[in-house]
DNA sequence: GTTTAACCGAGACGGTACGTCCAGTCTTATT
DNA sequence: AATAAGACTGGACGTACCGTCTCGGTTAAAC
């Protein structure tokens, strides 16, 4: 996750390593306290006790700081073994469940998407800081239930079928948390994951 | 949909009902040509010919303006009776990814949503104006699904199941539109509404 | 003091008297508590008990609408025979310093006498209602001094005495109390008295 | 004049004098043209090529502002030694009188001092950068006609009289030029005078 | 005793200016 | 060349009044 893709000389004091960190966690901060709209840049960089053109200096926006912000969070993420397809994609439901509950994704999220529909450089950088990083649980769930023998191999699934289950899981967690604002508690993620594998088991039967 | 309710009084010069509609409308011109975050009072009020005031004493602030101008689109969607469920799942997926490539409703909900997790008050506008008129759609569905024979009646059905289904269609859609940004084209339609009914089969023969 | 020259009709319904008293009542009120500056016609109307539209059916705009509120208070100025033409001479001084103190006269009568100088209706009004309500003072004080034989009569005096008399009292007084800001005190008065009846003994010996 | 008597930090960037100087350049226009009432601070900025906040970072007020942008026209008034006390009154009388016909002056002074009767610190503002300005006229005038001999030491002069001849002749010619509107010509100010220096004479004569 | 025309209150209207806030840039001196 | 500090331009904010207008209703003189 580099923090800013700004060209760089080799010469002269080379940029503060902590100032990095301490504007991150400033941001993160804010958004907790004050949420994605009333986050200034200048409330960040008294935070981070750093000057404001330390900001500018390796983030062109507001928008883009945040995306970075946030984006470690799902680094996160993990996809233990948990010994059947069923838990798997429960366990990951639930830490994505869990990860939208954190005050500070809960408010930016939405918001950088929302401006993203307007910012191509900045949708790019969703997809790559936040967006792949949460598609690879699918393929390695997908694997790893391929190998387990749940799944047939991918000879026989027809293709995009990854981004179809990511864009169903993601979205309807996402939904239920942030849109119809209930809770993501274990009946739910139960039922969501019976109703999700009945659907690959009746796809898998008939391609 | 009503522009406001905050209490009148029954004496004095009546608000425009004009102004209302040539608000709303400016609103949605607006959100076309800037986005949702370039979008400012002042210039609304100017395209609907309208002093700033007007709009302020009818919102009280860009969030339930937005909401408001937009709630009348989720209007449209409808629910005519296509044969089976398949079809009627599919007809409706397509209308709501149709209403979702506008471009003042992509630029509007996701912010209004963000928004949206630290304001009561715009939540649960927003439940009204707007997830309200969708889930009608869910529930007519699974109604005449019933009628037909193809699911079966409510006593077999878990509660919260309307719901779940709800967020499961709504956020694979919204999701793929506007996180993953890839078309919700014909063939998406197909395999996810085949997806989602597989599932239900198989809720429905074991609950 | 005539409440408004805005042409009028015959037939209809009169005017309400008591609301003209309520308005100037409460325009001075209202310069009291708020002063000049911040003194509205809508909280002058509310204080009244009148609407807005009441205010502007009378009055063209709030320098004429205090102008008539504060003008009046000058009908107070008296000039008793003090049986001398230095007691008549301070008496008047000492009464127009009091009209100063008052907190309405004080904060208006500089407000409007700035706002005259670029518009002539108001100057106009200004000299009608204060301006020429004060120099009759000086007319009776000069024509008694003389009847006492204690000025020349009129014959040897040269024309624009008395504006310049009154000038110089007038101008002398308020420059005390509003610019310098210093007590209008017994000691004051005696002294200005003195200096301006030495300059018009010397006036009178040596035309 | 000293722009702003606010506390300055030493590091970071310093604010630009050319602005300032412009911007009282900018409000003097802006009263010649305006007026004080129609002069705005939106409007001042714009005229000086500097943004609103830049003005409001110096002065707290327009009242402040303008008393600033006015005090140096005091500036100009000097008593050059005409040779006598009459000529020395006269020559500061008319200069004095000058400076009220300029529409910058005429319109802004009344103004600020009616302002001031309910504003302390802008009274001392007044005070330091006009009033004393123009008092230390009489105060030379007074101390080269001791020299000359044409007025007793100061031994034998009540304290206060400074101020009371000051009072006079200020009040006398702001009375003339803007309250009875008239021209302040050279057959008014030499009977102005003479009836100035008649009191004089005899105060000297008999303390 | 009805017209009837002007009055009245209330409050919305189009405007203008306010004073504040923030984005993003620039200018210092310092490290 | 990066840094902290803070002034800079520009522009939107939400509020306050201005003076006007539209309501429903009232009032007293003229018919």
């Amino acid at each position: 996750m580099c923090s800013a893709p700004i060209p760089r000389s080799r010469t002269g004091r080379p940029r503060s390593a902590r100032a990095d960190a301490a504007i991150l966690e400033a941001t993160r901060a804010a958004l907790v306290e004050l949420g994605w709209s009333k986050l200034t840049m200048g409330d960040v960089a008294g935070r981070a006790g750093v000057a404001k053109t330390t900001l500018y200096r390796r983030w062109a926006s507001k928008n883009e700081l945040v995306v970075d912000a946030v984006a470690v969070l799902f680094d996160e993420l993990e996809l233990p073994d948990r010994g059947s397809l069923t838990a798997d994609i429960e366990g990951v439901v639930r830490q994505f469940a869990a990860l939208l509950e954190r005050p500070e994704t809960k408010t930016a999220l939405m918001a950088v998407i929302a401006e993203s529909t307007r910012d191509e450089p900045l949708r790019e950088r969703i997809r790559v800081s936040i967006v792949e990083r949460q598609k690879r649980l699918v393929l390695e769930g997908r694997r790893r239930a391929q190998a387990r023998g749940e799944l047939p191999t991918t000879s026989g699934t027809a293709p995009g079928t990854d981004d179809l289950i990511f864009d169903v899981i993601a979205g309807a967690v996402v939904h239920r948390a942030l849109v119809s604002a209930e809770p993501v508690d274990a009946e739910w993620v139960r039922r969501f994951t019976a109703l999700l594998l009945g659907g690959l088991a009746a796809a898998a039967a008939q391609p």
